[in-house]
DNA sequence: TTAATATATTCAAATATTTGAATATTACGA
DNA sequence: TCGTAATATTCAAATATTTGAATATATTAA
């Protein structure tokens, strides 16, 4: 593997692991992956963050092709499509997985 | 698990991919798991990179505890202690893996 | 079309990161 | 002790990230 190569999935590995270093991204990704029907509405009221900010943080992982958003009317609801991503917050946040009904909250 | 004790986690993880999100990093601690002997000078010839960089990467590494640099005479070998890292870094990079004669270069 | 709700974007200020040059420290052999 | 090689630290400039306020856009119901 020419040194090109391994430099560019080195930047390609750093800037996907920037993207999810925050714990407010962490938290949405752990959401995301937790419970069902999450839409931005639902993240802001979870996490008691504003709006904007909310959205922010989604625009950037979506930027990235972490996650994906599909319109239903009004909503729209978002579900993580990385491969890597899912098995590293798997990894990562294994102490953190709770029953259904008692979802994340940050 | 209350909130306050879940926010904690998510920044202490959330911090340690920061650390760990930079290819120069990267590919330190892939040379550190792969080839056996790697001191600052070596790393400063094979990434081609200023020592004083290095040494301020491999600093940042080893505050937030995910290596470990034992001196030996004027050489300090340094291995990656951390175990999430460890993982992370098998997870990510395993289509980087090389034969021991042909170490990383970036 | 208009109102209301959900989501996205823009902007600017505050803050944090990255880098190399210069310099300091450490260990050891002569 | 002195010189030298290896490593670490300090500093400042350039660059990037984060955030909330304000505003814009999109969807649907009335």
């Amino acid at each position: 593997m020419p040194d090109k190569k391994k430099l560019k999935l080195l930047t390609k590995k750093s800037e996907m692991l920037k993207v999810i270093a925050h714990p407010m991204r962490l938290c949405i990704l752990n959401c995301l992956m937790t419970t069902e029907d999450c839409n931005v509405t639902t993240l802001t009221r979870k996490m008691e963050t504003p709006q904007s900010t909310i959205s922010q943080h989604l625009s950037k992982l979506k930027s990235h092709n972490i996650i994906e958003g599909t319109r239903n009317g009004v909503e729209v609801q978002y579900n993580v499509i990385d491969d890597d991503v899912k098995a590293l917050m798997k990894l990562l946040l294994h102490d953190l997985e709770e029953s259904p009904e008692k979802p994340i909250q940050c």
